[in-house]
DNA sequence: GGTATGATTGACT
DNA sequence: GTCAATCATACCA
């Protein structure tokens, strides 16, 4: 099965299987533990209104990454899948650290593992990510992402940080992974 | 042209 | 727990 084969389904199935999954860029990176689904027609998502010039990766082809900047400090990377509807993605929050910590702890000036991607702007600045990858296939370099059998003890709760839809439960997690951005309800 | 807002983080009480 | 920084983006005139 091709990688954009397991990505083309729902964005709750995608974000929830993504859990585990190995997720490395130009060999840095980790092991996804926390991540949230942005389904088209979702009100929360950045899709909702519509095609724009920021969340046109969201509309384009499966597989891809979507890079945007949040708070004009911090970037945040999704991988768009399920195109059947138009424009949905999955947020990756977190990852536990397994590869390239030097790389990170330089990039993040910080040591303690747990602080280096515990949340998606810490994350992408660990991992170097930023608008030159918006659109970037994730099969090849400098991007590896490997599904992996599903996480057997999953957290389930509502999204982080927004104002509409806050209610869905759509973030999941590796329930007791001191890696999270935050602990689950 | 102007203005409102945010899928966050880090510092502080 | 609370709060402000900070600017690209989106939208309206």
């Amino acid at each position: 099965m091709s990688l954009d084969d397991w990505l083309a389904r729902d964005a709750v199935t995608v974000a929830r299987e993504l859990i585990g999954a190995r997720f490395l860029v130009d060999g840095v990176g980790g092991t996804i533990v926390e991540t949230e689904a942005y389904d088209a027609g979702d009100p929360a998502s950045h899709s909702f209104p519509g095609p724009t010039a920021r969340n046109a990766a969201m509309f384009g082809p499966i597989g891809r990454a979507y890079v945007y900047r949040i708070y004009g400090a911090h970037w945040c990377f999704n991988i768009v899948c399920d195109r059947t509807k138009g424009g949905s993605a999955v947020l990756i929050r977190s990852l536990e650290p397994t590869d390239g910590l030097d790389h990170m702890r330089d990039r993040r000036g910080l040591t303690d593992p747990r602080a280096l991607c515990s949340g998606p702007g810490k994350l992408c600045q660990a991992l170097a990510i930023d608008k030159a990858l918006d659109h970037a296939p994730l099969d090849r370099p400098p991007f590896t992402l490997q599904p992996r059998p599903p996480a057997r003890d999953l957290a389930i709760g509502p999204r982080i940080g927004i104002t509409k839809g806050a209610d869905t439960p759509w973030r999941f997690g590796l329930r007791g992974s001191p890696f999270l951005s935050r602990r689950f309800p």
